[in-house]
DNA sequence: TTGTACGCGTTATCAA
DNA sequence: TTGATAACGCGTACAA
C-alpha cells in the first residue's frame, strides 16, 4: 500500500503537494521527478520504470506545479508585471472587459512596449473588498484597477495603506488615485432635456444595487427636477442591471396605473426592456414618452426609435485608468491624480419630443 | 548616477531592479529596504533618513517587486491555481467575460471550494498563438482554456505538445478536450426556417474573419439552401462583428439594388445593424425580409420586431469549458474529452412570415 | 537602529 | 541512469 492516499484526502489542512515531497515519496531525487513532469525524461535517460513510477505518483497525489516558483525560476519571471483588474460579483462584467482591452491595448504602445504583463482579473463579494488576501500586501500584483466598490468597500480603502499602486474607477478617495465622470451632472443634464422635452410627469429607472455613479446619477436627477418646480419623479426600481430587469420594472409600474411622460434610465440596458414594456402598453416614444439613458451601448442607436442617451464615458474611463496605472508604475506620475471625463449627452429620436423639427 | 528599471534604459539585456541591487547601491541591508518598501520601517524603527534614502532610489532605479518572488514566499502562493482564458485581440471581449464570469462562479460551487486561483487573460495575435511566451511549457498558468483561434493557430496546437490541461473552446482538435456546437447544423436549420417563412431570395450576413464556429455556419447555411434546390444566398460581408458593422454592410447590399426576402446574420450584433439599414430602406420585417441571428444576445427579445435567434449557447460553452479544465486539474477527468452543445431556435416575430398565426 | 541567513518550489548544472 | 546543489527575489526571525 502506498501512502499517497493522504494526499488525496479532502482534509484541506495538508499542505499541498511539491516536487520536494513527491521525490521523497518515490525515494527518487527532485531532479527525477522535474525532468519527468517536464517531458525531459528522454534527454536524461530516466528508465521508463521510474517514469511511470513518477507519473503514477503525480497523478495520484494531485500533483500541481507552483507557477510563482517556476516563474522565479526561469528568470523570465521578473520582467512580468502582474495587473489586476478587481470588480465586485455583483457588477455586470461587460465592464471588465472595457479594462481589460484597454490593458492590452496600451501595453502595446510605444512607452510601455518593452513591458511584458499578465492582466489578473480578482474579483470580491460586492462590500467585501478586504476579503481576497494579497491584495494589499501586493503579493497578488504589480497594480490594481478597483472598481464597482459600495460603501464599505470605500471605507475600507480610505482606511488602507496599500504597498502598489490602485487606481479607483468611479469614486474620489483622498490619496488615490481616480478616474470618474460626474454622475450628478449627468442626472442634472438628464432632468433638463427631459424638461426641455416638454415632459412633466417624470419617473426614473434604476437598479437597486447602487454604486457611487449610479447613486450619483439618481440624486443628481431628482435634485434638479425639485429645484425645477416640478412634480417630484417616480422611482421605478429593477432587481438587476440586464434588458429584462428594465422590462419586468416597467411593466409593474405601469400595470399598476402610474403615468408618465418622461423616463429617465440609469443605464441603457434598462432603457432597452423599457422600451418594450412602454410598447407593449400602447404608449409611443418620443410622442407619449421620452425616453432619455446613460452609457450609449452601441444598440442605443439601433433601437427604434434610436435612444437619447449620454456617452460611453465607460471606455475613456477604464483606458485613463489604465494609463494612470502605468503612468504610477513606470514613475512617470509621482502623486494621487484624479482624473475627470466629461459625459456628454448625445440626443436622438427618444427626446424629440414637443419640439417638431428637431 | 542613477539607473532607471525596466522602462527607461531602452536595452532589454540590463536586468530588472530587485532589492538586494537597492540595497548594495545603498549600503544598506535587504532587510532595511524590504521593510521600508512595505511600511513596516516604523516597527522596525528605521531612521527617517534611511527611509528618505530608500524610498528616493527605488522611485529613482524605477524598483517593480517580483510577484513571483512575493508569492512564493508568502506561502499562501502554493495555494494558487493560475488559471488562463486566452483570447484573440480580434475576437469581440464580452467573450471573455463570459470564461471569466463561469470561472468565478464554478470555482466557489462545492468540488472546488477550496481551491484558490487567480484568473489570467492573455490575448494573442489572431493567428499567432504561438507567439504568447511561456504558453506551452506551462510557467505562466496551471492550465487554460483557449478560444478564438484561427486555422493557423489549430495547426499549431495540433503540432504542439503542452505540459499543461487545455481546453478548446469551439473547434475540435485530436488529443485536446474541447467544448463547441455543431455550427454547421445551426446554419443549416437558419435556412431551413427561413425557406419554411416561404423566403427564396436570401442572404447571408458575416465578418469578414471567419474562425471553424462562423464559418461553419455560413457553410451550413450555403449547402441547405443549394440542397434545397434554391438560388444560391447572396453573400455579405461586414468588416468587423458589431452594430455598426452590420448596418454598414447591409446598407451597402441594399444600396446596390440586391433584392432579398431572407436574411441570416451569423452574430445577433450584426442582425441589430441589418434591422436598421433594412428598415430605412421601407422594408418591414418579417413582412418583406425574415430575419433571423445567432447567439441569442440578451436585445434580442428586445427588437422591434423581437429577433429570432438560435440558444446563447456561448453560456454553457464557457461554462462547459472551465468544467472540464477543472475536472483536468482535479484529476477526476483524466483522459482528452469533447462535449457538444446543443443550439436550439429561438423563434421570435422576425421570422413569422406567410405564416399568420404562428 | 541595522544586518545575516533561511526557506518558499522550481529547474539546470555538475558530478557520480 | 540518477542525485546533490545552486540560484531565482523576497520577507522575516534572529542576532548584533
Amino acid at each position: 500500500m502506498r501512502f499517497w492516499g493522504i494526499l488525496a484526502m479532502p482534509d484541506s489542512s495538508d499542505k499541498p503537494m511539491t516536487i520536494t515531497a513527491l521525490a521523497k515519496g518515490l525515494g527518487v531525487s527532485v531532479a527525477t521527478v522535474s525532468s519527468v513532469l517536464n517531458h525531459r525524461h528522454v534527454q536524461r535517460r530516466i528508465s521508463p520504470e521510474t517514469v511511470r513510477k513518477v507519473r503514477q505518483a503525480a497523478a495520484a497525489a494531485g500533483y500541481l506545479p507552483n507557477i510563482s516558483a517556476r516563474r522565479l525560476r526561469s528568470g523570465a519571471a521578473s520582467r512580468y508585471l502582474v495587473l489586476a483588474v478587481v470588480t465586485s460579483y455583483q457588477a455586470p462584467l461587460p465592464l471588465v472587459s472595457a479594462s481589460i482591452a484597454a490593458f492590452h491595448r496600451l501595453i502595446h504602445e510605444e512607452p510601455y512596449r518593452d513591458i511584458q504583463s499578465t492582466i489578473a482579473v480578482e474579483m470580491f463579494e460586492a462590500g467585501r473588498l478586504a476579503d481576497p488576501p494579497g491584495l494589499l500586501d501586493g503579493s497578488r500584483c504589480n497594480g490594481a484597477i478597483i472598481a464597482n466598490t459600495l460603501a464599505q468597500d470605500d471605507a475600507f480603502l480610505a482606511a488602507s495603506q496599500w504597498s502598489i499602486p490602485i487606481v479607483l474607477i468611479g469614486r474620489d478617495i483622498p490619496n488615490y488615485s481616480s478616474v470618474r465622470d460626474l454622475p450628478e451632472k449627468t442626472g442634472q443634464q438628464a432632468a433638463e432635456i427631459l424638461l426641455g422635452a416638454d415632459s412633466r410627469r417624470l419617473a426614473v429607472l434604476h437598479a437597486k444595487m447602487l454604486t457611487q455613479a449610479t447613486g450619483g446619477r439618481l440624486g443628481g436627477f431628482v435634485e434638479k427636477v425639485k429645484s425645477f418646480g416640478a412634480e417630484e419623479p417616480a422611482t421605478i426600481i429593477s432587481e438587476g442591471f440586464d434588458e429584462r430587469d428594465g422590462y419586468r420594472a416597467m411593466q409593474r409600474f405601469l400595470e399598476q396605473g402610474y403615468q408618465v411622460d418622461g423616463l429617465y434610465s440609469i443605464m441603457d440596458s434598462l432603457a432597452v426592456g423599457a422600451y418594450r414594456a412602454l410598447k407593449e402598453h400602447g404608449l409611443r416614444i418620443p410622442e407619449d414618452v421620452a425616453v432619455i439613458g446613460t452609457g450609449d451601448y452601441p444598440i442605443a442607436s439601433y433601437l427604434d426609435p434610436p435612444l437619447s442617451t449620454f456617452t460611453r464615458s465607460q471606455y475613456n474611463i477604464h483606458e485613463e485608468a489604465v494609463r494612470l496605472l502605468l503612468g504610477h508604475l513606470t514613475g512617470k506620475i509621482k502623486t494621487p491624480t484624479q482624473v475627470l471625463i466629461p459625459v456628454l449627452p448625445v440626443l436622438r429620436q427618444s427626446t424629440q419630443r414637443g419640439r417638431p423639427g428637431w
